[in-house]
DNA sequence: AGGTCAATTTTGTATTATAAATACTATTGT
DNA sequence: ACAATAGTATTTATAATACAAAATTGACCT
């Protein structure tokens, strides 16, 4: 693997990462020595091992003297941290992985959208409504495909209020990526969804958190069913082979 | 500080962490340097540099030639991170604190109970039963006091069948745990209590998503509303002074 | 005053050496 | 033959040193 010569740590961090994301070490669930990585990416040791290091505080491995570098259990994972959540979406979730994204997105997205309802300040009520208009240029195709939408449920959890909300940013910026690397459609956003994210928005402004909570909910809602019946779907044609 | 001869770059990382979550660095928004903290630790500058890293890794910080090393915004902070909640707790978290836990855990919990409800396998279902009567024992003043009523907690987490909510183990252990801190009690867990994890339990058992949600959600809702209480009382009594 | 460039400081990377932990092997004694 | 024990080898952990690279600072020049 070549590595080029600036932030050789961050850089090999990253390639070990996604590695071990992609499942290429999976099956033996240990990785190479320290001196073969070194050799393998062509860095020296130092680099190495603080690149073993960052994934070691992450929780994807541990290491220990003569026992090597080994796999952690996925229960150990960061599964919120920023890098983590980019390896899994070099990973080519599954559909799994995407119901699992949308269950945590119906807790935490009608949630913050109560506490939006509640506590947020102007600012940050003119942010959220921003995203809505970028939206609209969306509908008609201009702008970057999405994005719009993305920032309109970032903008949610800023106005929550609630730092634990807040660094749920980029996970629910990867859900709706994996989301959309399904639905797979370079279109724009649909009449239909735009007026649901309206609605949102207005209960928000108005301070009604139960409807506010029930409108974020919805969607999401009717979107898990549908996976599920494709998950279903795709059991029974596995059976039939 | 003095620190002992192994795990040097684990015991720097977790002094290091506390600190920076008791707020000694905030005001400077710098860390000393490299050679600094080495001296300062009595350690090599590989273990100050491996333990700069796996904070880097954690969002804490970020390090630059030249510019030393300089505390992230709380927003790049992993708080969900194991040892970042467990340095929050060295940290004597406030009321807001408290708060932002109850907030999450009521987007989070009674999530994870419907998803319980839907999902749970009968090893998952005897587990949390098990919690149950652990925390019954309590109740007589035996047994280490409210691990069996955090271990209920964690059970129905693991019961989801998603590993996102089943990560969140120990933010909930955490959240929990300052809940204590306040309530600051020694006693045992309350007969109305334990009838309300017994309802939620019965609620899972049976499958009812929409019951063991509410169910769940009822005595968050009402801690939450005693913390806001508070938090405008302290309000008041300082506006006072 | 303003810009260029060199000096300085701090982190980034490489290399080498040694210590510590632990799995594995061989030996020894019964 | 077997078990306990001592020795050996392997791999990470720590240390120490040297140099490279980045970025700020400041001096110098025009």
């Amino acid at each position: 693997m070549e590595i080029s010569h600036r932030n050789l740590t961050q850089q090999l961090t990253h390639e070990l990462g996604k590695a071990i994301l992609q499942g290429k070490y999976n099956e033996f669930k240990k990785l190479p020595s320290e001196a073969d990585i070194s050799t393998e990416y062509d860095v020296s040791r130092t680099a190495t091992r603080e690149a073993i290091k960052m994934l070691t505080a992450k929780g994807l491995i541990s290491s220990r003297p003569r026992q090597g570098i080994k796999l952690k259990d996925i229960k150990n994972w960061n599964l919120f941290d920023t890098d983590v959540l980019r390896w899994i979406l070099l990973g080519k979730p599954d559909l799994y992985m995407l119901k699992h994204f949308l269950e945590v997105r119906l807790a935490i997205e009608p949630a913050a959208a109560a506490l939006a309802a509640k506590f947020a300040s102007d600012d940050e009520l003119m942010r959220i409504e921003h995203t809505l208009s970028k939206m609209k240029f969306e509908q008609s195709g201009y702008d970057d495909t999405h994005q719009a939408d993305i920032d309109f449920h970032k903008s949610i959890l800023l106005a929550s209020n609630n730092p634990f909300f807040i660094q749920l940013q980029t996970f629910i910026e990867t859900a709706l990526k994996v989301n959309l690397h399904f639905t797979n459609r370079a279109d724009a956003v649909s009449e239909k969804e735009y007026q649901q994210h309206v609605d949102i928005f207005t209960f928000i402004k108005a301070g009604e958190e139960q409807k506010a909570f029930d409108a974020a909910a919805t969607t999401t809602k009717s979107t898990i069913r549908l996976v599920e019946e494709k998950i279903t779907e795709l059991k029974l044609l596995n059976l039939q082979e």
